[in-house]
DNA sequence: GCAAATTAATGATTTATTCAAG
DNA sequence: CTTGAATAAATCATTAATTTGC
């Protein structure tokens, strides 16, 4: 089998994985020597040039930030809707997932005492320039912990049923960098599908 | 007024970056308590339902799943390079390159002993299948029935709707499903796409 | 610059497969 | 062996993004 002439780099999946973490953990643009040390790092996994770490970046980061954009796009053009939905729904709420505004129904474990504190740092992202990703510092909650929780007994009828749920949801906000955090939207959806 | 009757549900920003952290977190299919919880929250970001979230779940990680395949798939191409590369590349090192890049993020708090580390394996990289969830959820299943009694923002259910109380889910009650012999549509058309 | 045509993403459905009870 | 629940895979369908001709 020949050996495909390697026209181009093909990343692994572990090179991948890796670089993708990287960027989440807030590498943009490496610069040299940094790149000299990744590659060195992910020449383990495979075939792999400083310049591919280098092309990986800038491509990522590019795509990355038209992703954003388009989100944000769609998100601007559409903010309208949100107005009527939520008379005093405070605009901005804040990037912690749980926090007091949630209504009191589903806050009934208590077990919010943890996540308070997830309360991020808010960081208004400069969007389309370059910064588009801040490290993110946030201490993830907990996981899924709420699964275990679950006591789920036989059939029930669907509702009026007592029992124990589940703690939060872990969601944590790792760089919750919400983007318009006053807009909101959602053209879509006014019927129940 | 355009409210454009959309069909179909459109994530804000929000949203959307709420459910991807939560994806990163670990959460792959949430059961219906987790669906209401994670429903009733993003509620407050825009229009959504339990359904949503439901969808949302599935199809990001079956699309996740299919972006790992096919980078597998590269893998497997270019296999050979590694071998002859280094000898026999032991199981994947810990990535080094990160340590000083970022602080551990991922640490959750040690709120739970109960063994849940599915945020484990989002670290690590070298898994020649896919991310494979450990197989304790399975909650609900009903294909849209019991979707439709999911809606946290708008339409409570009548009976429990004076107490807020999330209430469980019935894990296995009333099958609705349509039965398999019931044939329906052909849509099973290979047709263009 | 704009708007129709095309393409890419992705929400929503349907179908097939798997696994556990009975 | 059959049945039903649960999930994954495949597909359909709509929306947003791009491209293209004017």
């Amino acid at each position: 089998m020949p050996q495909t002439p390697s026209t181009r780099w093909c990343p692994t999946p572990e090179q991948l994985m890796i670089l993708e973490e990287m960027y989440r953990s807030g590498v943009r643009t490496p610069n040299a020597a940094q790149i000299q040390q990744i590659t060195a790092h992910l020449s383990y996994y495979g075939k792999i040039e400083g310049k591919n770490v280098f092309y990986w970046f800038q491509n990522h980061k590019a795509r990355e930030r038209q992703k954003l954009r388009r989100r944000l796009g769609r998100h601007q053009q559409l903010l309208h809707y949100q107005l009527h939905q939520s008379e005093d729904a405070p605009p901005p709420p804040p990037s912690p997932i749980l926090q007091h505004h949630m209504p009191p129904h589903f806050l009934h474990q208590g077990a919010t005492s943890q996540g308070l504190d997830l309360v991020g740092k808010l960081e208004t992202v400069g969007m389309e320039e370059e910064e588009e990703e801040e490290p993110m510092t946030s201490a993830m909650g907990f996981e899924q912990e709420w699964m275990a929780t679950m006591d789920v007994s036989s059939a029930v009828p669907p509702c009026c049923r007592p029992l124990k749920t589940l703690d939060l949801f872990p969601v944590k906000s790792t760089g919750l960098k919400d983007e318009c955090s006053s807009s909101k939207s959602s053209s879509c959806s006014t019927s129940t599908n």
